[in-house]
Parts: structure tokens; sequence; C-alpha cells
DNA sequence: GGAATTTACTGGCATATGCCACTATATATG
DNA sequence: CATATATAGTGGCATATGCCAGTAAATTCC
């Protein structure tokens, strides 16, 4: 119905940021898991693989704060990971509280495989939307994301 | 350490789109939950009453795609606020097979409610982020969330 | 009009995320 | 050094989301 027509048009993520990015994080999620297909991983799990795989060993900690998750998510997050044998926790070296993230060799290769298909995901992406206001588009995001932004958006809290 | 600020720095994030959004919606979930404190309802309640609210009685489908959301998990989020009486559902008296969501009176109360705490993080947002561009960012993340750009993004196939 | 197909939902299963409480370890303090 | 406090993770619980396999009602096609 039309109606409906209108109501994709008109809807709270026009006034609020945080439906707007969510809601468009349900749409990029749905487009980019199609692109990679069969590969059994999720879109996340990738996302986790790379920043692991560009991170070296970091620690649970280091990790999710570099994705901006909470240290708890990332540990359950991890575990489909690790069950399936794609990455591995070891302790560390100097601080025993702390445990690092590597990826096997199984997810090494993995992550390989998965880069393949996610370029194609993300060139159609560069394609439909245009590669500068994609690249654009990534540092507004990450600067959102960043601690900076955060203390901006919570020191305002004293005005 | 220093390193740990490398890592922040440079991520997936900066390279693909779909992690960039969802690093994002974990930040402004963040954000947003602070700023609505205690009332109980996540980020994306409030999102989903106040789409509701928008939309009159919309069905379950139109719903769904109005938050491009799947059908089914939008069954699953409108639960909890089924069972705590702030959403009912009632059959479309034309297609017995629809359902259409409405607000009850307690919800109609709690969205005003979530409205007047949501709009100071709201303020807080184009405070941190800027008017003009928090404003330009929700149209690019509308358009992102388009069928038309999801039509562009995977007609991209045949290239 | 009745069978084949499409459409709108539901329920089950799996991952994604976050909060809180609790444990172990490291650090700071008197 | 012993205790107080801060830090890194874990496990349980709850919501967020999506896929797939039904089920039921509407539409299309002989």
């Amino acid at each position: 119905m039309v109606n409906d027509e209108k109501m994709r048009e008109d809807g709270i993520w026009l006034y609020c940021s945080n439906s707007a990015v969510r809601r468009a994080s349900r749409q990029l999620g749905q487009l980019y898991e199609d692109a990679m297909g069969d590969t059994g991983l999720k879109g996340t799990q990738f996302s986790l693989l790379s920043q692991i795989a560009r991170s070296g060993e970091p620690t649970l900690k280091s990790l999710a704060e570099a994705m901006v998750m909470d240290l708890s998510a990332l540990g359950h997050t991890l575990k489909p990971l690790i069950r399936d044998g794609l990455v591995e926790l070891m302790p560390d070296d100097k601080d025993r509280r702390a445990k690092r993230v590597g990826l096997t060799e199984t997810g090494i290769e993995k992550q390989k495989d998965l880069t393949t298909r996610w370029q194609i995901a993300q060139d159609r992406f560069d394609k439909a939307f245009g590669k500068e206001k994609s690249e654009e588009m990534r540092r507004t995001l990450a600067f959102i994301s960043s601690p900076e932004f955060a203390e901006a958006f919570n020191s305002d809290k004293k005005d």
C-alpha cells in the first residue's frame, strides 16, 4: 500500500541518530551477509577475525576497546569462534589476569578466504554509495565511535 | 599502553563500512542508553514505541519494513513490550493473516516519558557532532537503509 | 471452484550485545 | 607486609536480530 511507502519515508530514524545508525546497521548487515554467502560466518565474526589479525595478539580488554564492545560481550561473541577452532585464547606472560586472543592456522586461512568475499561486498558498497563518500562516512563513524566523542557527548551534562 | 591507542586508530572499521556502522551503533547504543537511564527500557524499544506511535496501527509486516528489520526479529523484539503491557497486537479486519500493532495507554504514556529523556540525548549528540552534520548524517543513513540503496548494491552483481 | 502459489506470522535455534555479580590477580596504601 | 582498591575475565540473565521450517489465510491459475 501507498501508506507503507510513506512510513518508510518518515520515521523516528530521521530524528534519532541512534535509531538511524541501528537501522542502517541492520541493512548493511543484511547486504554484506548476502555477499559473504555460505562461509558459515557472520559479518561480525569477520570483523572480529580481521581486527584480531590486524592487532597481533591483543588482550581481550584492548580488543574490546578497539571494537567499542563490552568486554563480556566480546567474550560471548568469541565463544563460537573458539569452539570452531578459528581463534584461541592464551594467558599473558606478564599479567596473569589478562588473556590474549589470536587466530589459529585455520582462523588465518578462513580470514583470508573471507576477505576475498568481503571485498566484493565492500566494492559494491563503494560503487553504490561513492568511493569518496564511503571513505568519508567511515571516518565520520570512527569519530563517533571514539572515546573523544563519548567524552564530548557526556561532558555536556554540566551545561 | 600506547599500543592500544594505535589499535583504536587503525582498524578494520576504516575499511569496512559494515564494521564501521556496527561499531558506531554500539557506541551510540551506549551513549543514548546512559542518557535514558532508569526507565527500564532500551534504546531499541524506544525506537520501536516511537515508530509505532508515528505509524498509527501498522501491520507487523509494514513496521518491520519501515524498521528494516526481519519480520520474525520484530516479533521477538515486541514480546517483552507486549508482556509488559506497552504494546498490543490485534487482528486486521480485512486480512485475517495480518496483525496490527498498537500502543496501549501505558505504552503511550511511557513513550512520552521516554521522549523527554531521549531528547536530552539527542541534543547532546547534536551539540557534540553539530546539528547540521547530525541531520545530514541521519539522511545519509536513511538512504543507506532504503530499498533503493539495497537494489543499487545488489544490481551491481551483474557488472 | 479447487489446486498451486504467495503472503503474514509463529516458534525454534544461533549469534550479538550488554549488565551485574563474582573470582583471581595486580597495585596502591598505611 | 597486610589490607584496600582497581583491573581483567567469566558466567548468568535479558534483549536484539536473523534464518528456517511450519501454519494459516489470501490470491492466482486452470
